[in-house]
This record gives structure tokens, C-alpha cells and sequence, in this order.
DNA sequence: TTCATGTGCAACTAGACAGTTGCACATGGG
DNA sequence: CCCATGTGCAACTGTCTAGTTGCACATGAA
């Protein structure tokens, strides 16, 4: 699993981002109101997401949109259920041992 | 979302941790070889793994076992994919507006 | 052209975190 | 009982990262 996905998801700041962007493309000046930091704090954590590659920026006239990409989130999400999904089947088959015992 | 999920998560140790977890239940002494690290450094990352729900302790004579626990998995897996869902929709209601348009 | 608005780059600071070492405590088998 | 094996706690270090400030550059409208 990509490192950088994972990485860009653990600060809440970013997260925040990401829901912020799913209901819309918007610029970092755009943003950074709604949160209590400043415009280049902003910018930073729009630059981890968009080398995660969870944003793409889009140039529109003298500012930069930035747009949510959502197949890294797609693949973490695959990586967390496959995880839960190994670990269940191997519970059921322990249960069915048990039950085979009896 | 729960903080300490995804930032527990963001590190590729305690990623590989959980893979090798999702096979059975270790010991953390049972782990430390398999990783470039001291047998202190992996009880600090199943530390942190047990403070976000993801992994339980159970005593078991002498030694204490680590175990795989789901459920913040799942979680984590569906803010993920109701994030993409929004954008997703966002995007096909967009659509429509473009061809109702013609 | 001129100015307001938006963006980009760089240096600096404080705090968090991974990993180590060293040692003390607990427990089960011979 | 005694010792090997496994665990727990604490202090210390280097590094990474979030956030800030300051300034320079770009661009669109009047």
C-alpha cells in the first residue's frame, strides 16, 4: 500500500480538507477561512494530498482549484477490508475446527 | 473519524504489524524478529495500535498475545469510501446539469 | 499601466514521534 | 528454589513535520 496515502490521512487538518473538497473544487485561499490557520499552512497540506495523489490542482484564470481524486482513497479502503476480511475468515475456519472437535 | 485510527495507521511498520496479526494472534516477542527493530520499538507500535482500538492484549500464561481487532478497520474503510461516494455523486449530478443543458 | 488579489518560495521554531539502551519485575519449568 | 524467558517502565537522542512569518512573483480588472 502507497505510504504517502496513508501518511497524507492521518492529520486531521487534511481530512478535514478532503470533505471540505468533496462537495466542491476550491482554492487554497478559498479554504484557508474556514480553517484556523493561514493561507500557506493550507497550501502545505494541499500539496501532501496532491503528492498523494488524493487532489489534482486545475489552474483557472489567476487561481488554483484544487479538485478531489478519488481512486487512493478507494485503494486504502481495499486495504483496510482485505485486512478485516483475512482475519475473519480465519476466525470462521477456527470456529468450524471447534465445532468439527465436537 | 477517530484520530488515533488513521494516525496509527500511518505508519508502515504498524501496517505491516497488522498484516502479520490478520494471519493469528503474537506475542510481541513472537514479532520482533520478523522486523528490522528492537523488541521495545514493536511493544511501543502495538502500544499505540491497542490506544486506537485495533489490537487487544490478552495474558496468556506468561506471554501476552496481541489480537486483531476489526471493527476500527471497518470504520476507517467507510469514512474512505462515503468521502468518495460524496464527490462521486457530486460529479453525476453535475453531468446530468451538463446534458440537460442540450 | 497600475493596483488589488492570488500564488510561490524559503527560512525558522516548537513540538511530536520512532527508535534505542538499560534495568527491574514477573512467571513457569526443572 | 533457581534460572531462563518474557514483559514493563523510563530516560535519552535524532529526525521529521506542522505552522509561522516575510517577501517576491503573477495576473486580471479598471
Amino acid at each position: 500500500m502507497n505510504d504517502a496515502v496513508f501518511l497524507a490521512l492521518a492529520d486531521p487538518t487534511r481530512r478535514r480538507l478532503l470533505e471540505r473538497l468533496a462537495t466542491g473544487p476550491r482554492s487554497a485561499t478559498g479554504l484557508a477561512p474556514r480553517f484556523p490557520l493561514t493561507r500557506q499552512a493550507v497550501v502545505k497540506h494541499l500539496g501532501t494530498l496532491t503528492d498523494a495523489g488524493m487532489v489534482a490542482k486545475h489552474r483557472h484564470g489567476r487561481e488554483v482549484r484544487y479538485q478531489l481524486e478519488t481512486a487512493p482513497l478507494g485503494e486504502a479502503s481495499d486495504w483496510l477490508t482485505t485486512l478485516a476480511a483475512r482475519w475473519e475468515q480465519r476466525l470462521l475456519q477456527l470456529k468450524r475446527y471447534v465445532e468439527e472437535e465436537e
